[in-house]
DNA sequence: CCGTATCCCTCAGGATACTG
DNA sequence: CAGTATCCTGAGGGATACGG
C-alpha cells in the first residue's frame, strides 16, 4: 500500500495538509457538502473572500480532483461546483477536525489569555 | 455549548485551521504523541527546520496550551516539550486527516498529472 | 545544549477595477 | 454571472552566525 510518510519533506503527503491549511478550500469543502453551488452562491456564503482568491481556490481544488466544475452554455452564464467522490470523501475527515476546533477553541483563547 | 461557526471570518475557530495548515505544528505534535522529546530531538526527527522556526512553532503551540516545556536546570541543560491534555486530544483528529492524507495522496497527484 | 539575533526575500492574499 | 487583470503589501520562512 502507498502509505508515504509524513516526516519526509519530500512526501506529498504534505500537499494535503497544504490544501487543509489553506482556510478557504476548506470552508469550500464545507459549503459544497451540503451539494452544488454556484460561484456567486460560493462567494457569498464565505465572508471576506475576493473572487480572485476563490477562483485561484477553486480551480486548485478542481485540478487536484477534489471538486468538479460544470458550465451551462446559457444567458445568463451559469456555472455549477461540486464535490467529487475524492472531495466527499475528505469531508468526514475534516469535519472531525472542524467539530474538534468549535468544542476547543475556548481554552485556547483562555490559555492565550493566561500567558499574554 | 460554546460552538463558533467556522464560516465567521471572526469567528477565532479559525485559528485552530491555521494551527493546523502550519506543517511544523503537525509534526511536532506527531512526533511528541511517541512521548516527551528534547529540542534537539525534534530538530532532527523533523527534517528541514531551523533552530528559529521551530523555537517560534513550540513557543506559539505552548502559548495555545498544546504543549508544555520543561526546563531541568542541569548542565548542559535540558529541555523537555510534551503534549498537554488539550495536545493530545488534538492527535486524534490530526491522525484522521493524516491516514486520509497518506490513502489519497496518490489519486490527487494522477489527477495532477493528468489536467498538466 | 538550547536557543537568539539579523537580514533577506518571496509570494500568497487582498483591493480595486474591468470584460466576455 | 462569472470571472480576469493589475498592482501592492507585509508577514512569515529560511540562511547564517552568534550567545547563555
Amino acid at each position: 500500500m502507498d502509505t508515504g510518510d509524513v516526516f519526509d519533506p519530500n512526501c506529498p503527503t504534505r500537499v494535503v495538509l497544504d490544501r487543509i491549511g489553506d482556510k478557504w478550500s476548506v470552508l469550500v469543502l464545507l459549503s459544497l457538502s451540503d451539494g452544488p453551488m454556484r460561484f456567486t452562491a460560493l462567494r457569498d456564503r464565505i465572508g471576506g473572500v475576493t473572487p480572485k482568491v476563490l477562483t485561484q481556490t477553486l480551480r486548485t481544488m478542481e485540478h487536484d480532483g477534489l471538486i468538479s466544475r460544470k458550465i451551462f452554455a446559457e444567458v445568463p452564464p451559469r456555472v455549477e461546483y461540486a464535490l467529487t467522490d475524492l472531495g466527499g470523501s475528505l469531508h468526514g475527515p475534516i469535519a472531525v477536525v472542524a467539530t474538534w476546533a468549535e468544542q476547543n477553541v475556548s481554552k485556547i483563547l483562555e490559555s492565550r489569555e493566561l500567558s499574554a
